[in-house]
DNA sequence: CGCGCTTTTGAGACGTGTCAAACTGGGTGG
DNA sequence: CCACCCAGTTTGACACGTCTCAAAAGCGCG
């Protein structure tokens, strides 16, 4: 009864969801992450139209990767992702975590192939939004135009400040910066500000703050016995915050 | 007779140049560089409107910074810039360098005001593009929504790659990369693939790359001991480009 | 319950940063 | 027109942070 025709995609661990399970932009509770306010409820039953299926995403499986055709977006309904780009010789550099509300894919636009990996951290549900038709309304719609274009300024403004830590900053001003950070967002979600369970591992940490799996661990262990925060292996739990702030910013935070 | 009535924006060193001298995307010969293919004459004509105004930047003055509002999108005509964002204790980051045909601005969508600088590092000529006109006519023409919806994504794409060169790679290999990366595009626009001129610091090229300016020097030096390259100053020139290649990129380059 | 992946911790190596000094070249003013 | 000045560059010696290699411990999954 649950998975009466299921569609199977790329691989096993990816499947479409039947059009019973659809759950309509117009009443998801992620709707002011995720899509522009403004709108009366005819114009949000149009925009419905957006999302064509949802897709289920193992953890650890890939919902599309580097050199995959590009044809449509995805925002993140629930669950966790990581991107990344590889270079040839097989290193890899993670690009970003993203959790539920957030957009991923607007790396394949350019070239209509994308560039990077985007792999689930945790059992994952996905809104498959083809950029055709992103466009097509978009063009209708100026509110979501307007949305679609702040959603890519959003991501280059994101990157330029990883820039940022990965040119400027030490070891521990990174990751300061990063778990400031992710509270921050799980907390716009309605999670703690103060305890989060990491999704990644250590080495996805570094990778994406350019630093080695070790060099992060001992990090966390550092700003443990700093009494900062309180860390058992995936758990985190920030104690003073302001010593994270003042940490990733000695200048502002007194 | 060359400047009647020019009138001052921000400070003396940006002018708004008068209709007389103004030139139209459809005769631009960027045109290829930051205005997409597939118009009629007719279309061009409209899309002439997006070039409200240009504007000259003079070396070492900003276009924008970092708290300006946001207002319009600009393609450099001439001249050569720096983005950079900084940290609240005066750290700064360069995050690009950019030249004639690529668009500068994206990053101020999102909040409706700038979160860089741009400053021109030499005269400089840009057409500016007020956004509400873009996003109006984009909504009119798709191959030009298109266009800047590629536009952005390839920012995204090179910021990814830039995160992969900061995150993972050393000193030599940033270096070869931002080299081949500049000659590329200097030859693309007509320039000689083996000689160039730096229009920037070791200390900006090595803030981009996230490297002190004496490790850049130290890394010239090592390439010209080695033969690969040819520096006086500002002046490069790359003898070997496979041995670039190859300290770039270690695998594919037997 | 045990295997394997992840994390932690240690010791030493190495690359890049730091500080300092000398050199170069272009622009400016006498 | 030359000398000076100064920003930018080069080079050296040393310090320091992070990486590397290694081993042990912790935890989750089958």
């Amino acid at each position: 009864m649950l998975k009466p025709d299921v569609i199977h995609l790329h691989n096993m661990n990816t499947t479409v969801i039947p059009d019973a399970l659809k759950v309509a932009c117009s009443n998801c509770n992620l709707r002011e992450l995720c899509m522009p306010v403004g709108f009366n409820q005819d114009d949000m039953n149009k925009l419905d139209e957006v999302v064509a299926t949802r897709r289920r995403v193992k953890q650890g499986s890939l919902l599309f990767s580097n050199g995959d055709p590009f044809s449509s977006l995805y925002a993140i309904r629930t669950g966790f992702f990581k991107t990344s780009v590889s270079a040839e010789d097989g290193r890899e550099q993670v690009t970003g975590f993203q959790m539920a509300g957030e957009i991923i894919g607007l790396d394949g636009i350019v070239s209509e192939h994308h560039s990077c990996n985007a792999v689930a951290l945790e059992d994952s549900d996905v809104c498959v939004m083809p950029f055709a038709k992103v466009e097509d309304l978009s063009r209708e719609f100026p509110v979501l135009q307007r949305h679609v274009h702040k959603i890519m300024s959003r991501e280059i403004v994101r990157e330029n400040s990883v820039m940022m830590l990965l040119g400027n900053m030490r070891a521990e001003e990174r990751l300061a910066a990063f778990l400031l950070n992710l509270v921050q967002r799980l907390h716009a979600r309605g999670f703690s500000q103060s305890e989060l369970v990491l999704r990644m591992t250590r080495e996805e940490i570094g990778s994406y703050l350019g630093m080695k799996l070790e060099t992060v661990s001992r990090t966390f262990s550092k700003f443990s016995e700093e009494g900062i925060i309180e860390v058992k292996q995936r758990y985190v739990r920030i104690i003073t915050p302001d010593a994270l702030k003042k940490i990733f910013n000695p200048q502002t935070c007194s």
